[in-house]
DNA sequence: TTAGTTGCAAATCGTTTGCATCAAG
DNA sequence: CTTGATGCAAACGATTTGCAACTAA
């Protein structure tokens, strides 16, 4: 079985929840999505596979998830959350394009090692961190 | 004259915009900010010296602020934009204590360097970023 | 005198919640 | 059966906006 729908199912028996075939074709279109995506987008994508899934189901089903650990909330600039899961897809940071809206993922190990250090230094422990980086990719600034 | 009452005038006379007794008053008290403040706080402190401005317009003088260039917006994990200035006070990053909420800025050279070396690396031209590193304090954690 | 500025309230946008109904176990 | 899951619409909190009155230049 999947990481994540082992990851959901022992969250729902440990809570004492019940599963629904709805929130299994909400895990299931999530998961095919590759980066981030709105609570309205994964919505949209819904409906056209179960048109009776309301939108509050998709927002309790994403708190859900979250709470699962098995997905994660960010806020860019903008003011709506974006959603993203782990499979086939740890951790990483992100480049944000501020013209087009594209954006790019990536990984530094050196950047998380200073992290570190600087939680050392501040007697801090850390259980997640986020790092954006904005400006204009090479398509937008050839422009 | 402060460098942040000279940005916001270039900025108005560059766009044919005026001043006013309001955005002075406005500008005043957010420059006495140390750390971070929400619209509504700043609202708050506002009123207390001059209970004629209404919150709109302190939402219109952020956004006129943000737009001069001294003043930046962030969204934690929470919906609200919190904003701060650059006057005594340039750019760093945070590390943010999940438990009691507590914000320590730090500076790291070493990964402002990194940064750079991906954004060349992706052909990224970067004008910002932001690095938040969530967890728990020193008091926190040996409670 | 001519725009830009402002307060107020209404509108908007993303998200949450109360409630009655439905369905999983 | 019992209790959690869900749709719907109303409620919410943060932010924006239309409009008429106000004010800087």
């Amino acid at each position: 079985m999947l990481k994540e729908k082992q990851l959901l199912k022992n969250y729902l028996s440990e809570k004492n929840l019940r599963g629904s075939s709805k929130r299994n074709t909400i895990l299931k279109i999530f998961l095919e999505e590759e980066g981030h995506i709105t609570a309205e987008e994964l919505y949209q994508k819904v409906s056209k596979e179960d048109s009776s899934i309301g939108i509050a189901t998709v927002y309790r089903t994403l708190k859900l998830f979250r709470e699962a650990g098995l997905a994660r909330m960010s806020r860019f600039e903008k003011g709506e959350a974006q959603y993203e899961h782990n499979y086939l897809h740890s951790h990483h940071d992100h480049l944000i394009c501020m013209k087009c809206g594209k954006i790019i993922e990536f990984k530094n190990p050196d950047i998380e090692e200073n992290q570190e250090k600087i939680a050392r230094k501040h007697k801090f422990k850390i259980t997640s961190h986020r790092l954006e980086l904005y400006g204009t990719c090479s398509k937008c600034s050839s422009k």
